[in-house]
DNA sequence: AATCCCATATTGCATAATGCAAACATGGTG
DNA sequence: CACCATGTTTGCATTATGCAATATGGGATT
């Protein structure tokens, strides 16, 4: 397998002006590399783990089914919503994961609009396995910090989160990067 | 647009015993989700301020030119390993971007068998304000948090991803999810 | 020199995810 | 009923990606 060298991402360094009177220039950028430089970490390890079965999953595919698990059986277009996508895009996942027998569509009988997806019996079982796994593999990472460390970040990465407020709008894609 | 909210997505809470004497077990899913969710945000904002412009990059792209522009031309195989790429998808990148006048192709004169890949000037120029506008975007969200709670995220993320240690392996796709 | 192996680039193949637009059905409201 | 909002679905186009196979060139060994 192909076994490249990680190397942090660094925006170009422009000899450009602090922003007026805000924060020095390169804040941003440190934290945008090392926040994605630790997803991009985190991604490939949880990739690997889903993959590591019988039954593979990809990420995407993984969240759909953490949602179904977690918040129960709805329509398409909500699945959409608690997965940042729109609906035709939903669609298609949902398509390739009932094709898995991992989700079932069932038509609300009092509303003919819409279809609720749910959870196969293998569905559950295979995103609870899947869990698992990753949940080794990332404790084996997470383990080597001090619970102190764990707290400040997660802490830290919600302040983050929060102050970025707006809701992920669409249109550029971003299945594409990071 | 399309403005669903965000929602966080929780590992299954699985009433799975503790990993044996190391650490409890929502520890790693908290972290998982903290960093993930984080770098969704900054990947949605990137790619938006990526996008919106007359030349548009995707976030794979920006990262190559990144990368030429940081560590200047080189052949592909070299560009895939900077951004833990096999060559082929270094290659159809390439080929994008060539396409869009971003990169040259050279082949170097004292081996026949490689071939150089280097920032056009255009390419500089894009990439150059490009990055001065997710600066700016970044910088709104970064501008809230303290100098202390900026440096105490990135220390702690660079010491996670040090943690992580292991290179990107290859095989399961990771562009595919987070 | 002939051989053999490794590094490179390149292309065919397949797949997932994604957004957008359009078509179509259903539900409510005025 | 006319209209509009809500949902699902499909056609279309694109990007990124890995894998396998092919072709070429560099070097080293015999």
């Amino acid at each position: 397998m192909y076994m490249p060298k990680r190397a942090p991402i660094a925006a170009p360094s422009s000899p450009v002006d602090d922003a007026p009177g805000d924060m020095a220039d390169g804040a941003a950028d440190e934290v945008v590399t090392a926040v994605l430089t630790a997803s991009r970490l985190l991604v490939a390890v949880s990739a690997r783990s889903l993959a590591s079965a019988e039954d593979t999953l990809t990420l995407p595919q993984f969240r759909m089914l953490v949602v179904l698990d977690s918040r129960g059986a709805m329509n398409i277009s909500r699945l959409g919503e608690h997965l940042d996508v729109i609906p035709s895009t939903a669609m298609r996942m949902v398509d390739r994961l009932a094709a898995a027998d991992m989700v079932d569509r069932k038509p609300n009988p009092t509303n003919r609009r819409e279809i609720f997806i749910s959870l196969t019996d293998a569905g559950r079982r295979v995103v609870h396995e899947a869990t698992e796994r990753r949940r080794a593999e990332i404790a084996r990472i997470v383990g080597t910090m001090s619970p102190d460390q764990r707290a400040g970040l997660v802490a830290t990465l919600q302040a983050f989160t929060e102050a970025g407020g707006e809701p992920l709008a669409h249109g550029p894609r971003t299945d594409v990067g990071w």
